[in-house]
RNA sequence: GUGGGUGUAGCUCAGAUGGUUAGAGCGCCAGAUUGUGGCUCUGGAGGCCAUGGGUUCGAGUCCCAUCAUCCACCCCA
């Protein structure tokens, strides 16, 4: 129990953690050309955020959140998602009342309650970002453009953006009456799920993964059929900015998310090679939740991107990342009288802005070399008796094995020269 | 929440039909005479065989339970 982590949770090891600091670097980097600007939210929140925000009927509320009581009698719950936390951030520190729209990113992990599996864990980390202030289709575009460009850059390639629009709030009780009056005659045919699904949300129908209910829905009515023609509107212009992009995206009719605040834009990434769990993004409109938090009525999109997905894709496709180079120095001693000195000319490396690392464990030269080779280092500068007297040290290139004898003082430079002049 | 697979050294795995002191490769540490790594050789450390019950004269091996892990369903990232 002591020396096992939580179920569904992970260690990320040197090793491993670059390809985490790239996906975050890459986050980082791609925000600023984008003019969104970083936010960081409280890791858990009251429970009525999620329950009002993500939605009553939606799985992640009903059996997915990692929730308790607090010394001081209050429920609280991880984050289960990030667009949340933004939103009442966004309403709590009265972001409405700057200049629109608002654009934000976060990174950072999140958590849910299921039965971890490839690609799924209980925490999980996603990159995302909402913005908020703006019906503009080409906002839409934009955060969907943003989103398929930080996969190309980081390298990730056979991803496919698949686009909906699930309707608004003026289109879907037509769109779910018809869809009911499709589904009632065939109740009985449909999985338990779905059956429950015709009184709660008969949306979630069309999309249901069941090959029963995917027979019985092939027919059925979708929301692009019976957009109003705003949402129509907007559909269509969306669809124009990313082709004037040259952006390639899937209209898929039956893309129907699971979290009830989306509404006109809809949309998935999927990565090829993952397995079940292949989606590797996605995001929407949801132009009620601000207005259901308790704000104003302000429209909102965003997206949330799984780290753990992108590397596993990443993994899958076989594109590496460029593993943490060892040391530039290693100071080696001949004998442990010699340790102050070593320690002081160690010192000055370090002040000077070189890597360098020296023997922690009374090994012999040997043994030091050994070391100094496994980690990699770039560099051994070897302290001697004999040479210390006349005030210098010897540098000894690891790769090609040449060495020669330096003044102490100025040792630093010299490597640095070295260090600059290979890196070209 | 449901179903299936798997749990032996830090890692990857051997250990027929139950039978003495549990093995290999890699890794780790040390050595191979004078003050120097990568190759080679030698030695060493490291296992309550996931845990708890049972069957048996005897269990790493068979049975049950628990836990963990992997994969799938559901759903999502």
């Amino acid at each position: 129990m002591l020396t096992n982590r939580p179920r569904g949770t992970n260690d990320i090891l040197p090793g491993q953690v670059e390809k985490w600091q790239l996906i975050e670097e890459t986050m980082r980097c791609i925000s600023a050309e984008y003019n969104y600007q970083e936010i960081r939210t409280p890791i858990f929140e009251h429970t009525e955020l999620f329950i009002r925000g993500v939605g009553e009927t939606t799985d992640i509320v009903e059996k997915e959140m990692y929730t308790f009581v607090d010394r001081g009698e209050r429920s609280v719950t991880l984050r289960p998602e990030g667009t949340a936390p933004v939103v009442r951030s966004y309403l709590e520190n009265r972001l409405n009342s700057g200049p629109q729209p608002v654009k934000l990113y976060y990174t950072g992990p999140m958590f849910r309650y299921d039965r971890p599996q490839s690609g799924r864990y209980r925490q999980f980390h996603q990159v995302g970002v909402e913005a908020f202030g703006s019906h503009h289709p080409a906002l839409d575009a934009e955060v969907m453009s943003m989103a398929m460009e930080f996969y190309r850059r980081i390298g990730l390639v056979d991803v496919e953006l698949h686009i909906n629009s699930v309707g608004c709030p003026e289109c879907r009780p037509q769109l779910k009456e018809k869809l009911c009056e499709y589904f009632r005659p065939r109740e009985s045919d449909l999985c338990s799920n779905c059956r429950q699904r015709l009184v709660k949300n008969p949306l979630r129908i069309i999309d249901c993964k069941n090959p029963g209910c995917q027979e019985i829905a092939k027919d059925a009515p979708t929301p692009l059929d019976h957009l109003c023609s705003d949402c129509k509107e907007h559909f269509d212009s969306v669809c124009e900015y990313l082709k004037a992009l040259g952006i390639p995206f899937v209209i898929n009719p039956r893309l129907v998310r699971g979290l009830d605040y989306y509404t006109h834009t809809a949309f998935e990434i999927m990565a090829k090679g993952l397995g079940a769990q292949s989606s590797v993004g996605g995001g929407g409109r949801y132009n009620r939740l601000i207005e259901e938090c308790g704000g104003p009525s302000i429209p909102g999109i965003g997206y949330a991107l799984g780290v753990e997905r992108i590397i596993l894709a990443l993994e899958q496709q076989g594109v590496e990342t460029a593993p943490s180079p060892g040391p530039d120095v290693f100071v080696a001693i001949l004998t442990p009288d010699l340790k102050a000195d070593a320690f002081k000319i160690l010192s000055k490396l370090r002040k000077k802005g070189i890597s360098s690392d020296q023997d922690y464990l009374g090994r012999s030269l040997k043994a030091q070399m050994k070391y100094a080779s496994k980690i990699n280092a770039k560099y051994t500068i070897i302290v001697g008796n004999d040479e210390l007297e006349r005030e210098m040290v010897i540098l000894r290139e690891m790769d090609t094995g040449e060495q020669s004898e330096v003044p102490v003082e100025d040792a630093a430079a010299k490597i640095k020269e070295r260090l600059a002049s290979c890196t070209d």
